[in-house]
DNA sequence: TCGGCAATTGGCCAGGTGACCAATAGCGGT
DNA sequence: ACCGCTATTGGTCACCTGGCCAATTGCCGA
C-alpha cells in the first residue's frame, strides 16, 4: 500500500542485483554515512523488500564493507586514473596538480567524510577494517606509481617514492580530519599543508602544485 | 536482584553525582567508544539505575559531549601543562620533546581513537560537534602558546605561531587517523611526519625533537 | 526530632535494528 | 508450453536504544 511499485516484482540476474545493491549502499554510505546502510534503508532505496538485501548479504557487515570499497575505488579512479600514463598527453606533474585541485574542492567533502567514517567504524567491524586497509594501500600505491613516473622523467626528485606517498597521504588525511567540525575555520593553513608536504617531498618549488 | 548493591541507596550532592557520571562516561568513551556511552552502560558502571543518569542528562547527547570534553581536557593537561612556564625548570624545547614522546607512545592510542570517534560522530550530533570544535581550538592554542614562548627566547624560529600550531596538529591528526586500521604497518613514515613538520615549522635541526 | 523536598528507583513505552523463514511468483531450461 | 529452480516477498522475532514517569526513600533544614 505504501510502496509505489506494489505488486510489480521484477526478477534480475543475481550478479546484477547484487551489484545494484552494493551501488545503492555505496551511495547511502557516501551521502549519509556508513551506519545508515541498513537492510531497510538500502531496500527502499531500490524499492525492494528488506529481506531481499538480507538474502544477498546475510551479514550486514559485509554489505557495509563492500559498499565502502565500491565508493572509494570509484573515487580513486576519478582522482588518479590507473596506469602509468594518463589518458591524454599528461605529465605526472599535471596529473598531480589536478589531483590536488580535486581534493581541495567541495565535491571531495563527502569522500573525506566517508574515510573518516570508515576509519572510525573499523574499530568495531573487522570486515570493514580489512577493506579499509586494502583501500589505504591501494590509494598509497597509486600515488607511489605517479611519483615513480615523475622521478623517472626527472620531474620529481625523491629518493623513496613509497615513503613520500605515505607522508603525502598522512597530510591529506590530517587535513580532511576536520571535515565535520572545523571545516570552516583555519582553512588556509590546513589545506595548504598537504600540498606543501608534497612539494617538499618531491623537490618541487613552492606553489608548483597550487594551480592548474 | 541482579545488582550487587540491591537495596543500598546512597544519595550524593547533585554536583558531585553529576561529575561522577561525566567521569564514568568519559572512561567508557575513552576505552570503548563514544557510542558505548548509553544510559544503561554508564548506569551500571556506577552501580546505579539508568533513570538516574537520565535524570541528570535528559538528553544523552549532552552526556556524550561533556564526557568527550572531560576526557580530552584531562589528556591535554597531561601532555602540555597549562601556563607559560612548565612546573619544573623546563624549556619550551624540552616540553615539546616530551609532548612528541608521549603522543608516540601506546598510551596515546586511546586518545587518538577518541578524537577519530568524536570527529566522525560530530557529523550527526551538533552538541558534540560544538565541544569538539572547542577542544580543537584549545589544543591548538596550547601549542601556539608553547611555540610563542619558544620564539620569545630564540629557541624556535617561526613567523606565525598560530599557523605553525595548526599545521603541526594537522600532521598529528593525520598520523593518528590510521589507529584503527593500518596502525601496525607503515609506522615509520607516518609517525615521523608530525615531528618532521614541527621541526621544519620551528626552524629546528632534523631529529631535534626525536628523543628526550 | 521530624516533615518535606529531591535524589533515586524500577518499570514502562515506542522505535529501530539484524536475522530469520515460509510462501509466492518470475524466469530460464527442457 | 510448461515445469522447476530460485529470486523475492512480507511478515515475525528478540534485542537494544532513549525518553518518560510514578513511587520510594535518603537526607537536609526547621
Amino acid at each position: 500500500m505504501t510502496s509505489r511499485d506494489s505488486g510489480t516484482r521484477t526478477r534480475k540476474a543475481p550478479t546484477e542485483r547484487r551489484q545494484e545493491i552494493v551501488r545503492a549502499a555505496a551511495l547511502v554510505g557516501l551521502t549519509e554515512g556508513l551506519e545508515c546502510i541498513t537492510l531497510r534503508r538500502v531496500a527502499d532505496e531500490l524499492g525492494v523488500q528488506p529481506g531481499l538485501v538480507s538474502h544477498y548479504f546475510p551479514a550486514a557487515d559485509t554489505l557495509v564493507a563492500e559498499a565502502f570499497t565500491s565508493a572509494t575505488r570509484a573515487e580513486l579512479d576519478g582522482l588518479l586514473p590507473e596506469g602509468p600514463a594518463g589518458p591524454g598527453h599528461e605529465t605526472p606533474l599535471s596529473t598531480l596538480r589536478r589531483f590536488f585541485v580535486l581534493i581541495a574542492g567541495t565535491e571531495f567533502d563527502n569522500v573525506s567524510k566517508l574515510w573518516l567514517n570508515a576509519r572510525h567504524l573499523s574499530r568495531y567491524r573487522p570486515v570493514l577494517r580489512d577493506h579499509v586497509v586494502d583501500q589505504e594501500l591501494l590509494w598509497c600505491r597509486r600515488i607511489e606509481q605517479l611519483i615513480a613516473a615523475g622521478t623517472g622523467t626527472r620531474l620529481f626528485h625523491c629518493a623513496n617514492p613509497w615513503a613520500a606517498a605515505v607522508r603525502i597521504l598522512v597530510a591529506i588525511d590530517g587535513s580532511s580530519a576536520y571535515i565535520n567540525t572545523s571545516a570552516g575555520a583555519r582553512t588556509d593553513p590546513i589545506s595548504d599543508l598537504a600540498r606543501t608536504v608534497a612539494e617538499r617531498e618531491l623537490g618541487l618549488a613552492p606553489d608548483t602544485l597550487a594551480t592548474l
